[in-house]
DNA sequence: ACGCTCACG
DNA sequence: GACGTACGTGAGCGTA
């Protein structure tokens, strides 16, 4: 049957799929040999899940269109096509010709065709549909392609949940109908495909331009008339290369092809075939699925392969089937169900993502992979009550405080467990709410606990890596901007979907993760140093620390003045009014204005303006001195004497920082909103600012550091006799290093030979370069190197460790600490210069992550520690401990919590050398310090 | 949204 | 042999 009208064509964007896959998947390997094969089954499930999606659909003719090689007809036009790309990754190149393999398997057509992308092959099909009276649907999310919707052709994003793009759709991402998307790319150019554009000019500008004028070349031609004089001349100056970008986004929707689209209808696939392919491939799994299916009996597979047992059958995510919890009587029927399960994951929804600030709106349980209830508390929207802004309550709501009622028991019942995602912060809703939600395991640390530096931990990158689903974007529900709602304004019907949602999305991360801890090693990581930290951090971020308003203030207003006076004199010196906020206007006055030598030029074209820099050129004019003052005064004002106020919270006066517990792939802990791990110390202007962080009254603060932990760690972890002894005896190490490798003995260091000791010891850890010992001592290159060099034949076992951590990293693609913890290296075996990143980071990550597994265990540990006392822990800045403590208690305080962190690594590791901890007592965090 | 700059350990 | 590099973070600002 020739194509023509009714019939339906599917084009799907092979590439696409395959980066999906495998990007989507962790590197999983072939048993039997040890084939990368991760990207083919997770192109086979995307492929399978494509043709169930489809039966019964009108689909009756199927393609799947791969690139072929990397040349094509655009790079004769233009060399720089696509040269910033990547190379592709060692592992998936052996799988590509598995990818052909696997469509043919499923009788599926396959085409390629040498010189020209894939894109070209889709452009020229969906004409050739087009013409024929047919329809078209194009299965990719690559923007390139938006340019051929249109008549009977549409885009199917399967990244977003087969969102159909059609003419609006396009319109929408680039603000004009599909005929111009290749007059707007022209014009914005693609970064991504290297397609130069008009230099400056944006999508935004691009359809601004193409609406007013109607077409490229109209605009090419009258481009004088434009008012803004950058823009025209833009335009002008760059037509031969806007003029090329045309040409190369521009499909060929017109290629000869070697088949017809009758070749391509579809076919059923052949079981035999197929099932031995995957059978091949050692896909249990999926293998199952299809035999079953299909009702044949599944091919023996000798080697199981993991992927099955992490991957058990579940249902399909349907948000229709979530239940709207509108009563007691329902609620109750959920509470049973919990209670005969065990377990149940939780999820809150609220106003805010600020947990101090939120007020809860509902909550949402599951308790098996597809069943998931909300029960919505305060969703507005009721009756129309214009008067008052339409803030009645919705219907099919029940009472806030009965829900809470029913729901604490449960939450607080020692037989039931209560999974959550980042559960740190449903548990600070319900805290505030005199509920204390444990026991508790939580899938983001899970994750975090297996994958460090693999990926981050949300919940989005966990759902679509781990479960293959795309989750309810919240975007489109609350909008964004000056018109974003908060969740109560949501609708309660789509709010039951969105919120039940995440909650069965963490139910199945759970009962996956959950087996896989073991498997990894990971258990006691997370059972001892992630998972208790939940409600430490929860009660620290809680109780924050007192910050006085009114110091901040004046300090605020005295940075000001003295901002003005420098402008003044800055203007002054440079000969006119500029921005000195701006890097730009500086770099121009200094380097093109005054003529100033050493102007370097980064990848934006613009001069750097970097304090080293700058200070180098304080020498020959007072200017960039005068800009560094200003600097400083400028991030002290803004990110610190102002921000922070803004910080202190109305009902408490204090301000309440939230830390991220997989914020940082090493172990250690991120601070957020604001950040209090990064208050000025170093200069004396801004450590002033840590007088406004105070004790309240009949209180003092106190502060309890590690000394020199990195180092020790070093010291032990490499093995290094002369310097364990050194913390033994209590010597000042770095004097000790600087004696050791410049034979100066202690009793005659200067501070200068010291102070570069110093620099090595800590350049060390952070994986040691010429360059970087150079540029951070400001000396030769040459002789940093004969530091180093110097420093390895004197410690020869710092060289050792190095070697051998760089061997295991290469080995395992993962370092870990003392304690076990993992930390992923994904990019220790690549080629080019993230090499040098990864070995460094390979390095440094078993130190700091080390220092920062024994911080954790003191502050899991410091909570019974200091019970008895009137004590609250309240800050942690990665070597440091800050507590509140009632002026009477202080040096009891000290004594305990001085306890717990120096010993905070036994009995799991037995340091060579001392874990020393300096304590400081004052009304203030600068004198505390 | 992204790069620059700069605050901390 | 050249190239580009100290490790780990977060926030504010200017610029597109």
């Amino acid at each position: 049957m020739a194509f023509g009208k009714g019939h339906h064509l599917h084009l799907i964007d092979g590439s696409a799929f395959i980066f999906r896959a495998y990007h989507a998947l962790p590197p999983l390997t072939r048993k039997s040999d040890g084939l990368p094969i991760g990207a083919v089954s997770g192109f086979c499930n995307m492929l399978q899940r494509y043709v169930e999606g489809n039966v019964g659909g009108d689909v009756t003719h199927v393609a799947v269109i791969f690139d072929k090689g990397s040349h094509t007809f655009r790079n004769d036009m233009y060399d720089q096509y696509k040269a910033n790309r990547d190379a592709m990754p060692e592992d998936l190149r052996p799988q590509m010709p598995l990818t052909r393999a696997a469509t043919r398997a499923f009788n599926i057509a396959c085409e390629e065709i040498e010189g020209f992308e894939a894109d070209d092959i889709i452009a020229t099909l969906a004409r050739q549909a087009e013409a024929e009276g047919g329809r078209c649907s194009i299965i990719s999310s690559d923007k390139d392609l938006m340019q051929l919707v249109g008549g009977g052709v549409v885009m199917v994003d399967a990244m977003k949940g087969n969102k159909v793009i059609d003419r609006e759709g396009v319109e929408e991402k680039f603000g004009v109908g599909p005929e111009r998307v290749i007059d707007v790319q022209a014009l914005a150019g693609d970064s991504v495909d290297n397609v130069p554009g008009a230099p400056g000019i944006g999508i935004k500008t691009a359809a601004l331009l193409i609406n007013e004028y109607g077409s490229l070349e109209e605009l090419l031609d009258r481009a004088g008339e434009i008012k803004q004089p950058k823009r025209r001349e833009t335009l002008i100056n760059h037509r031969e290369q806007i003029e090329l970008s045309k040409r190369l986004v521009t499909l060929d929707d017109k290629m000869e092809l070697p088949f017809t689209l009758d070749d391509l209808e579809v076919k059923d696939p052949d079981p035999d075939t197929l099932l031995a392919f995957l059978a091949e491939m050692e896909f249990r799994t999926i293998v199952k699925r299809i035999s079953d299916k299909l009702g044949v009996d599944a091919p023996v597979i000798e080697d199981a392969a993991p992927v099955a047992e992490d991957a058990p059958e579940q249902p399909p995510f349907d948000a229709e089937k979530y239940e709207w919890v509108k009563d007691a009587t329902a609620l109750q029927t959920w509470i049973d169900r919990i209670y005969a399960r065990g377990y149940v994951a939780v999820d809150t929804e609220t106003t805010a993502l600020n947990e101090m600030r939120a007020e809860l709106v509902g909550i949402s349980l599951c308790v098996e992979a597809g069943q998931a209830c909300y029960i919505p508390l305060i969703h507005k929207g009721g009756a129309a009550d214009d008067l008052f802004g339409d803030d009645a309550l919705a219907d099919g709501q029940m009472d806030f405080e009965e829900c809470l009622t029913l729901l604490k028991p449960m939450l607080e019942d020692d037989s039931i467990l209560k999974i959550g995602q980042n559960m740190k912060y449903d548990a600070k809703i319900f805290a505030r709410l005199k509920i204390d939600v444990a026991p508790i395991d939580d899938t983001m640390l899970m994750s975090y606990a297996m994958n460090a530096g693999l990926h981050n931990h949300g919940m989005d990158t966990l759902s679509e890596r781990y479960l293959g689903h795309t989750p309810i974007p919240i975007k489109p529900l609350l909008g964004s901007g000056k018109s974003a709602i908060t969740f109560d304004r949501v609708p309660v019907e789509e709010a039951v979907k969105y919120a039940a949602e995440d909650a069965d999305i963490t139910l199945r991360l759970w009962q996956m993760f959950k087996p896989q801890l073991h498997r990894k090693q990971v258990t006691s990581v997370y059972e001892t140093m992630e998972r208790p930290l939940v409600p430490v951090l929860a009660k620290m971020e809680m109780s924050g620390i007192k910050v006085d308003r009114d110091t901040l203030s004046r300090m605020s207003n005295a940075f000001a003045q003295k901002m003005a006076a420098l402008e003044d004199e800055l203007y002054e010196l440079a000969g006119g009014k500029f921005n000195v906020g701006s890097p730009a206007q500086v770099g121009e006055i200094l380097f093109d204005k005054m003529g100033l030598e050493g102007g370097k030029k980064g990848k934006t074209g613009k001069y750097s303006t970097g304090a080293d820099i700058l200070e180098d050129l304080a020498t020959e004019h007072d200017f960039p001195g005068r800009v560094l003052d200003w600097r400083q005064l400028s991030k002290l004002k803004s990110t610190y004497t102002d921000a922070l106020q803004t910080h202190i919270n109305e009902e408490t006066g204090r301000v309440h920082t939230s830390y991220s517990i997989t914020g940082a792939n090493t172990g250690r802990l991120a601070s957020t909103d604001p950040n209090l791990q990064n208050i000025p110390i170093r200069t004396d202007e801004g450590r002033k600012i840590r007088e406004a962080f105070v004790a309240e009254d009949g209180k003092v603060l106190v502060a309890l550091d590690y000394s020199q932990i990195e180092l020790r760690i070093l010291a032990h972890v490499a093995n290094i006799p002369a310097l364990k002894q050194a913390f033994k005896d209590g010597h000042d190490i770095h004097a000790m290093t600087a004696s050791e490798m410049f034979n100066v003995p202690l009793d005659e260091m200067t501070s200068d030979v010291r102070r570069q000791a110093k620099a090595i010891n800590f350049g060390v850890i952070y994986g040691i370069s010429g360059f970087g010992l150079a540029r951070n001592l400001r000396i030769p290159r040459a002789e940093a190197q004969g530091f180093i060099d110097r420093y390895f034949e004197r410690f020869p076992g710092i060289r050792t460790y190095m070697d051998d951590t760089i061997a295991f990293a290469k080995e395992h693609d993962r370092v870990e600490t003392l304690f076990g913890r993992k930390i992923h290296t994904p990019e220790i075996n690549a080629k080019g210069p993230g090499a040098g990143f990864a070995k460094r980071a390979a390095i440094n990550a078993p130190i700091q992550g080390t220092a920062a597994d024994v911080i954790r265990r003191a502050m899991i540990r410091m909570d019974d520690a200091i019970a008895h006392l009137p004590a609250k822990m309240l800050l942690q800045v990665h070597d440091e401990l800050v507590f509140e403590v009632d002026k009477d208690a202080a040096d009891d305080l000290i004594a305990a919590a001085k306890d717990v962190m120096e010993n905070a690594a036994n009995p799991v590791v037995k340091f060579d050398v001392p874990l020393v901890v300096d304590a400081g007592i004052g009304a203030t965090w600068a004198e505390a310090h």
